[in-house]
DNA sequence: CATGAATGAGAATTCATTCAT
DNA sequence: TATGAATGAATTCTCATTCAT
């Protein structure tokens, strides 16, 4: 009915700002710095809703986690699977996860703290996840040694290589200007062009380092 | 006197105590998560302590960062000025870089903490110290690039290339194990050797991207 | 009218579902222990019914201890003048008490409460209802006395000993199985039978207390 | 050291007031009526000074009972084994019940609670402490049978009805007066003096429904 | 130099109650 | 009549920091 369709709703837009708002403060504070009351304050609704609708703060930030992490994977795969050759799914790959990580830059950070917290607070679910990741690589690589267009290579190495790479590219950017400024004090103040380029590099790089000629 | 100098030995080796706990606490838990009486308790010391000798939590933080720092600097320029060609030294950047992580591997996770963070702990003290890092880049870059066995590349992107791919290598040690049983079921178990000579094949990627012939 | 009816019956049902509920929630739980969620939960209505139909947390108090100590005093009443000597009166009252206990043991534990709290939660109507009863036994003295058959002694007294020893009796049959292993480690493990003759004992102690003979 | 004795005197009497005002506070209350606020501005302490002595809620309720409970078992048998004969033992007994819970009224209630809360909060250490005091009953009983001035009685049955009526009387103290007012208002208002006398009364029954010729 | 005691300012969590439909 | 959604006002608990010795 058209009744419970709009109660549903009127339910599901509570979590939705809800989880938007937790993404944010999780992101930006970290899981300790995170301050339940921000999180209501910036979600517009009450405190007390985010325990009503998800419950503590744990299980509210494995459900921020859960909610975004849920179809990065499906995204990438059918991007890749648009594509004919290794060579341009790989680069497609980098790309990707280059553009998920500009469009969702709140989710990296949260994925990076993860890292550097030993992976504690992901559920297994969101293992799994992070796994699916990198099979995808792992095929795109299979695929290439079984055409003899790549070098059998630890598909980890590289996913290590590129996410490492752009996420810290990625980290970086907020401190960009004034580093570079502290390097070359004479350059124009904002130039930082060259670094948008670093997908492409990496792009390059990866091809070469996978070439079966170069011998490892 | 003998009397003044066993005070200070006493007052340092407190001091001491209380940078490597709290080293060890920020970085496994991060600056909020980090509970002074924690860090008090893993250096045995009472938790007033601290206070009296290094001040409030932001203080120690700094205080740890800085003391960790420096050496690092000083120490990666050593390294590198032993070497002769740049190619020698951007090998044995790299290998330093990789080194340092492994030999403290608290203070990366720090590190990584604060890019995540947006830089937002770290006093301008320590911004300093982190350009320095990059200034040596800079500098075998340039002598690279004088004597015409590199091509003018942004050094800010070498570094993150190399930072970048270390680091993830280093945050995924302890989930490696479990992905890589979870992506080749087949394999043994612990075969993280592909791992270890993620280092070698930085360096070759690094130095082929950086001939002069390679057109970016 | 039928529709009436109806109506009523579906708000009468409402209304038992929820004292039900409230009865048992309150007595295990404790007027302040007790959460309105688990009381709608365990009467399978909607919390905001409990409101709408009764009030608030006080006020669903209240109904329930008048709910149902309503029946007692007159079921208690009904019993006694169906005996005819006082003896007999006085037996069926101890006899009445230890029934109403067993059979209703949640409220048993609701009355001590109250007891316990100093009386606070009863309004003035349900400590009127408390009178009545010890006014049953007021009666049944003053007929004893009038006849010749006991000698005057304070009704409240009797009263005391009367339900102090029901009520410890009923309170500690949880426990009564691990004290009496505790006790006498040798005996069969449940064996309680003892207990359940504390009835007649009580009759047979209150009555010669009451003997003219007896000076106290 | 005289400072460490002060030290700990001070710590000591933190601790005190601290317990002191709790068991005011939960036997008034009761545990979820009792605010640790309350508890901490009676106790004349910060309320973090609470978490930091004891802990949380819990913790310091099994910390009052424990407190308090301690010696009570010990002060009764000490009582009982100055007298000679079973009959005095007995009745010293029940004087010492109904003394006890005169000068700890607030023990009292909180033991009360905790059997209509199905004794839910006691540890197995407390247990422990309830079968001691039966146990001294029992003691008292055996002896009385040996030597052939009590017929052999199950002692739990001795202990509930001394200690039931003894609690309801002691419970019933704050509405005494209201209650016989309402009973016969024709006497003056505070004549509570048979009530008083309780205790004797529970004393002779007791004695006699121990004597051997009483068949039961 | 060192520390055990103490606390104020918050942070997470709960719960009776109301609102809107 | 009935209920799911929502919340304000506590309440428990934590933690960086200071005090007194």
């Amino acid at each position: 009915m058209a009744d419970a369709g709009i109660r549903t709703n009127k339910k599901d837009q509570s979590i939705r700002k809800i989880l938007n708002a937790a993404l944010l403060v999780f992101a930006t504070q970290g899981y300790d710095g995170a301050r339940i009351d921000a999180i209501a304050r910036k979600a517009g609704v009450n405190k007390a809703m985010i325990y009503y609708r998800i419950g503590n703060k744990r299980a509210l930030y494995q459900a921020v986690i859960h909610d975004i992490y849920q179809d990065r994977a499906a995204h990438l795969r059918r991007e890749i699977q648009s594509k004919a050759t290794p060579e341009e799914k790989l680069t497609t790959y980098i790309a990707s996860v280059a553009a998920i990580m500009d469009a969702h830059p709140h989710f990296t950070r949260i994925m990076i703290r993860e890292m550097v917290s030993g992976w504690t607070n992901f559920g297994p679910a969101i293992f799994e996840e992070v796994c699916v990741t990198v099979k995808i690589v792992q095929e795109i690589l299979d695929e290439g040694v079984e055409k003899g267009l790549f070098s059998k290579t630890e598909p980890l190495a590289i996913h290590t290589m590129v996410t490492g790479s752009l996420i810290l590219n990625h980290l970086t950017q907020p401190v960009r200007s004034q580093l570079m400024a502290a390097l070359n004090p004479s350059a124009p103040p904002s130039d930082t062009s060259g670094f948008n380029r670093l997908v492409p590099q990496v792009q390059r790089l990866v091809i070469a380092a996978l070439r079966p000629e170069a011998d490892i």
